[in-house]
DNA sequence: ACACGAATTGATCGAACGATCAAGAGACCG
DNA sequence: CGGTCTCTTGATCGTTCGATCAATTCGTGT
């Protein structure tokens, strides 16, 4: 088991990749197994063989995405481990905004789901959202006792960091239109923006 | 024509209706005439008499979404005519977050579109957003030079207080799996971050 | 060399899709 | 009260959907 079995691994990774731009482009009701397999080069029966169904599919990419940004999220953490509270906060917004800069499609698949309730939403917060969500907004929590991060909502503080630091990567194609500018915002001016708004400054005060 | 077009009308209006539900909660290519047309309650061949195909429905319920929220943009920009410039803008901004918490749909339908390039995000961009956009864009610039803004790129400013005012609104279904919680935040709390988001102060420095 | 099993394809299923059309229902004007 | 026009419906078109299945290809273990 082992020419063959990466040759199909390989077919299963473009399977994969064609789906997840698919799904975050149109949605799951407006992805097509048909398209997400001639976008990668297979027949649609092979789609369905390697992933029982459009949903379990879906799942897959999913799991893909969030296991390997959950990994950096991590790491992230591990090497922020003896800052202060606001500043680990600021070592995972700044991941967040590269992982939307490098793949925009993570922040416009988490933002397609969450407008309407489903079993696929439940599926995606159970698994991925709640563990990583409730985790930073605890974070906010004790950066706001110390006084070091601004009052206010944490969730709605966490959401912003997340709607910042993903907006104008997953809207390029509508900024570009609009603007003729062909090159996103450096990750570094996202960053600024979120600093700003968690009320972390750089200096002491 | 009185009475019988009254009827029609309303009939119009609930197809209206709820094709903005859909198109707002699985997009254009997801959304399905007969799914709009059984929500609204008339047969699914009605829907195509009124509105001659799928997409000009889509963009009959762009119209009706744009054209309200431009008149009031456009009163909320006349109250403030007085103000200087970073008020003004919050003036803006604080209806913008208005518009979202009342109907979420507006920011979904937004940010659907925008993730990929298409007929119909063109004709968003040039019919209904770019009169907006640039128009708010340009204030941002002239309150940058007189440093009553926070400095930076203007585009990825204004889709961030984009992103802020509709977020927590838009992924309220999400927000609601994840917390529990079943009340969306505050118009006045969201406005509070975009405003220390633009480093506008309501007290002089 | 050969047989087994995993990988891949093309054909096909019933259901749902957007769209068209003919026919009916009902208010209005003369 | 009959004729006309708008509104509404049900039937139907060809296409595409997710899914199933039999047949074929091809590497691998023995």
């Amino acid at each position: 088991m082992k020419a063959r079995t990466r040759a199909a691994d390989a077919a299963r990774g473009r399977i994969i990749r064609a789906a997840r731009a698919r799904f975050a482009s149109v949605g799951f009701e407006g992805a097509s197994t048909r398209r997400i397999a001639e976008d990668a080069g297979v027949a649609q029966s092979l789609l369905l063989y390697h992933f029982a169904s459009k949903e379990s599919l879906w799942k897959a990419v999913m799991d893909d995405l969030f296991f390997s940004a959950r990994a950096r999220l991590d790491e992230a953490e591990r090497v922020s481990r003896e800052a202060t509270i606001p500043e680990r906060l600021m070592a995972v917004a700044r991941l967040l905004v590269q992982l939307a800069a490098e793949q925009p499609d993570i922040h416009r698949l988490m933002t397609i789901e969450g407008r309407s309730e489903s079993g696929r939403l439940r599926w995606l917060v159970e698994r991925h959202l709640r563990p990583v969500h409730e985790k930073y907004i605890a974070w906010i929590r004790r950066g706001q006792r110390t006084r070091l991060v601004r009052s206010g909502d944490p969730v709605l503080l966490y959401y912003s960091i997340l709607a910042i630091a993903g907006t104008t990567y997953s809207l390029a194609p509508e900024i570009k239109l609009l603007t003729g500018t062909t090159s996103p915002p450096a990750p570094a001016a996202v960053e600024a923006l979120i600093r700003s708004l968690l009320h972390v400054e750089t200096e002491a005060p």
